[in-house]
DNA sequence: ACACATTAAATTGTCGACACATTAAAATTA
DNA sequence: TAATTTTAATGTGTCGACAATTTAATGTGT
């Protein structure tokens, strides 16, 4: 099961259909990260024309899964630690805030929908293979309703829209799999608690900690890979 | 004098010069707010093909200045309360973060450039007509330096590279100058002293303040506009 | 006069070709 | 042989034209 991108506009045109075909084939790794975009060479392969292609290179560029430069050409961008760890601090000061509106703005229809997307979570994570399902998309699913109830169409339009393109590339190029399955699913039982409660506060401090322990998770991983690899 | 946006690439190609045209009418309000782009039209008028105008169009709506619809055209972003409002929650998440790295990760050389830029600009503040020019460009270029400051290539790029526009275009479009320019100065001193002091922390907490309080300004003086025009 | 269907005009999406810049290869010179 | 200049090739930027869709105008029926 795949997770849509809420903030997705419906796709009717071809440059549409070629810049999903492109993102998740980025996103995939099936075109390399790094790897430099041949117009003429992708324009053949999809069998359309170079200003259809130029065309869905531009949405690629605008969620940065690429980067133009005039003249020279596009570049898939490279996944390094740096980047990642980047995208975590941003993503902190983010959904920090979105959080914090998300325990003013959300309804309370919206909050009870998410307390059941968290008990079907957990049945699904106890039942089947234990943390893959909801490392994987159970823990995108809630950081986007949660976003999503911010009720900020800036904030949505820049998390959903953009940053969690490059998010979701990273964890299939770094593979992040880890041990905090479950410690991530309490920290977000006590999130949505925080918001059920209208504490926007704590809230914002909570999905902060949350997003933070993820990174300084990935900090201790990379820092072990790197004395015996 | 007008402040360069640090992010801003070499302008080399016609498009680019295309979206530099169009991103100052398009703030200060030349291009009124709201209203539809004819492609046909605008490239006439610029001496173009529609291509170019196009990929210039790409970019304009990178940094949220228009929207496009699919088989319906271009538009404007229209500058209504909500979406100040909405900017203004965004910037206190990600220039929050950003003095907080800054205080973490500027050099004392950069630090020590920043105090001179203020005290140059409370002499021309107290020199000169008083606040304009502190209101719009000081203003601009302070929190310019504390986010290039941060070291965050993706908190840079978010910021410099697509909010500032819009900010730069309520700036103009509502033409917000205020009475909070003497006292906006003297928190530039304190968040400045906090990152001084290394105190990220506290430079955050400043920064945030900051940001919200020029927001409650606003707020406030909507609300006595609305109640006798 | 109003609602709906049909036609016409205008606008956006897509295409292939050409102009220009960059990079790679070949040739010239020290 | 190594470095530098010339030349060829590849690739990007720009253009004008056609196809598909949307919007405006016209016509028809009740």
């Amino acid at each position: 099961m795949y997770i849509d991108n809420p903030t997705k506009q419906a796709i009717v045109t071809t440059a549409d259909k070629v810049f999903e075909r492109m993102q998740h084939a980025i996103v995939e790794g099936e075109i390399p990260a790094g790897s430099k975009i041949s117009e003429p060479e992708l324009a053949k392969s999809y069998q359309i024309s170079r200003s259809t292609l130029r065309e869905a290179l531009n949405r690629l560029e605008k969620c940065h899964l690429i980067e133009r430069k005039a003249n020279i050409g596009s570049r898939v961008v490279d996944c390094t630690i740096e980047g990642l760890l980047e995208l975590y601090i941003t993503r902190e000061a983010l959904e920090g805030m979105a959080c914090r509106h998300a325990a003013i703005n959300m309804t309370d229809e919206e909050i009870s929908s998410m307390k059941q997307m968290l008990v079907s979570h957990s049945q699904e994570k106890a039942l089947q293979e234990g943390v893959a399902y909801y490392q994987e998309e159970g823990d995108l699913d809630f950081h986007y309703k949660i976003i999503l109830g911010s009720h900020n169409q800036q904030l949505i339009n820049l998390i959903c829209g953009q940053l969690y393109h490059l998010v979701r590339m990273y964890r299939f190029q770094f593979g992040m799999q880890s041990a905090r399955a479950s410690r991530a699913y309490d920290e977000h039982l006590h999130i949505l608690q925080a918001i059920s409660d209208r504490d926007g506060e704590l809230a914002e401090i909570l999905m902060r900690r949350h997003i933070a322990a993820s990174r300084k998770n990935i900090e201790q991983k990379i820092a072990e890979q790197t004395l015996k690899p």
